[in-house]
DNA sequence: CTTAAAAAATCATTTCTAGTGATACCAGTG
DNA sequence: CACTGGTATCACTAGAAATGATTTTTTAAG
């Protein structure tokens, strides 16, 4: 059994196809083919249902489990003989789209000249999945809008946020029971953090059958509540980046409503890589003051 | 980087010796040379110093650490994959010498035809040693003679023993502290569990300065006492054994002062490899009845 | 049911490289 | 000094990883 077998086969489970996983590696999809054929007679079990996308069998589910500590510790072992110690191999992340639109580019700017070694993978997902995906070790950490997630995994807070409700039209006051019940929401797909307070927020003023359209992209929601359909709740400094782009007003949420934090999470330290252990070095605390709001008509 | 590569410089950091990985691992000096000429240069740094023994470099130590968990955990992973779930690979135990010539045969026989797949190496050594060595990593599991080992170690109560004094000629009482002044002490060298029973027996009974001559072997220590140079003090099993080849007489310590208890020390349990894991389950535990001692004249 | 597109398997070929055995080299030791 | 017990070097071979072209299978759409 090789490493780069083991490499070879993480990389298929995680893009979900042979041709997949032979690009990212840069190598050729026969070859691919070949390794993980080679896997299954080795071990005398098939490891991957050929399906689309790809998924992995019992026994497969098994391998993955040893692959992948395989290949991190690998990694980590070369890692430590590289000029300065520099950490080497991949950092799978996770955000929720409007994280990845607004904080994280500079972020993973920064963290990728800083570690020219170091590949960054970022996925997307709504809170929901992206827990389960670091909970499998699927991602190494994933940006999130959750307050626990079980024992397992640590959650560390790095930005605090302010929700605000988005119109194409201005707003002059919050709108009443009678008006949002009237008005469609437009959000992501249940998962999504933020979603939940929106939910949360009806529910609370008693918003009797609440219409929420679902999208699956951020640009898609903020296009569509420029023009008029509906309302969004979303970050300020999210919708601060799409002013150039729509007309938009927002108006804070009463009182804390709005308050939400994101936060890292990861599971329990003694497991890092050297990866994500560079990563989470260098990820800022969060600023106690709050990221200041212009309620713009 | 490859996992036969990590697991040949392993073979050569346990064995001392290049020439005696290759004979353990099945292959040529030439081809252990060229694998760890090519760990050496794929990581830029020398491994190994080349003397007798060959030890390891500190650039060596570090990547030890990693060989060794990645060696296990492709073990284990094939493991999973064996008909029945059969583990694999290799267990590494070490011994008092004591313990391996009575207890070890029966348990090690019968375990190995347990687990045909596995392969087990048996070295022997004093506590000290011993205790280090699993500290290291170096073996994954030591029989010894202790109570307490630091944190890192769990110790695990699986023989109760009785020492005894052991002569060339009968022994009517116990010797007198003048009689004990005189005699030598035939025994193994600082570190072992017995020789400290000795020194502290000795100490109690306020024997002014006792000779000990040290032996490095158990088969010279009991042939030099049947040959009256002088005493020892055995485990009552361990002499049984030898009667049949030497005049051996022994006589019980004095009250609790004989109890011994061998313990199975190992690092703590989440970090066994599957080997481990089945032998620590086969291994019986202690029976309350201590082993009946005949005196014999 | 048919068809077109996408993905995985197969295959012939090339390029490496792990493993081998013979030999050269390099201590220490009597 | 030669001898012993080790490591390095070398030429060679068998086998396997990687490649690119092609065929077969799967999936989704018409």
């Amino acid at each position: 059994m090789l490493i780069r077998s083991l490499e070879i086969f993480r990389a298929v489970v995680d893009s979900g196809s042979f041709s997949a996983a032979a690009d990212r590696l840069h190598t050729v999809q026969s070859n691919v083919t070949a390794h993980i054929k080679k896997l299954e007679t080795e071990l005398g079990a098939r490891l991957l249902e050929r399906r689309n996308p790809v998924v992995a069998t019992p026994a497969g589910r098994q391998l993955l489990h040893y692959a992948r500590r395989i290949v991190e510790l690998h990694d980590d072992a070369l890692s430590r003989f590289q000029p300065g110690g520099e950490p080497l191999g991949e950092l799978r992340l996770g955000s929720m789209e409007t994280s990845a639109a607004v904080h994280l580019p500079p972020l993973l700017t920064d963290f990728s000249q800083r570690w020219p070694q170091l590949s960054v993978h970022l996925h997307t997902g709504t809170t929901g999945e992206l827990i389960e995906e670091v909970r499998t070790g699927q991602l190494d950490a994933a940006f999130v809008v959750a307050e626990n997630a079980g024992d397992d995994l640590a959650l560390r807070p790095v930005f605090h946020e302010r929700l605000v409700l988005v119109s194409g039209r201005p707003l002059k006051s919050f709108p009443g029971r009678a008006e949002l019940a009237r008005t469609p929401f437009l959000a992501f797909r249940p998962g999504c953090g933020y979603r939940t307070t929106i939910e949360v927020l009806l529910a609370d003023m008693k918003v009797a059958a609440p219409r929420i359209h679902e999208f699956g992209s951020l640009d898609a929601i903020v296009g569509c509540v420029g023009a008029g359909m509906g309302l969004a709740l979303l970050p300020a400094s999210t919708v601060r980046q799409y002013r150039r782009r729509f007309d938009l007003h927002t108006l804070a949420l009463p009182g804390d409503r709005g308050k939400v934090t994101t936060v890292i999470a990861t599971l329990q330290r003694p497991s890092w890589s050297r990866a994500l252990e560079v990563f989470m070095e260098g990820v800022p605390s969060p600023d106690r003051a709050e990221t200041p709001i212009r309620d713009a008509g």
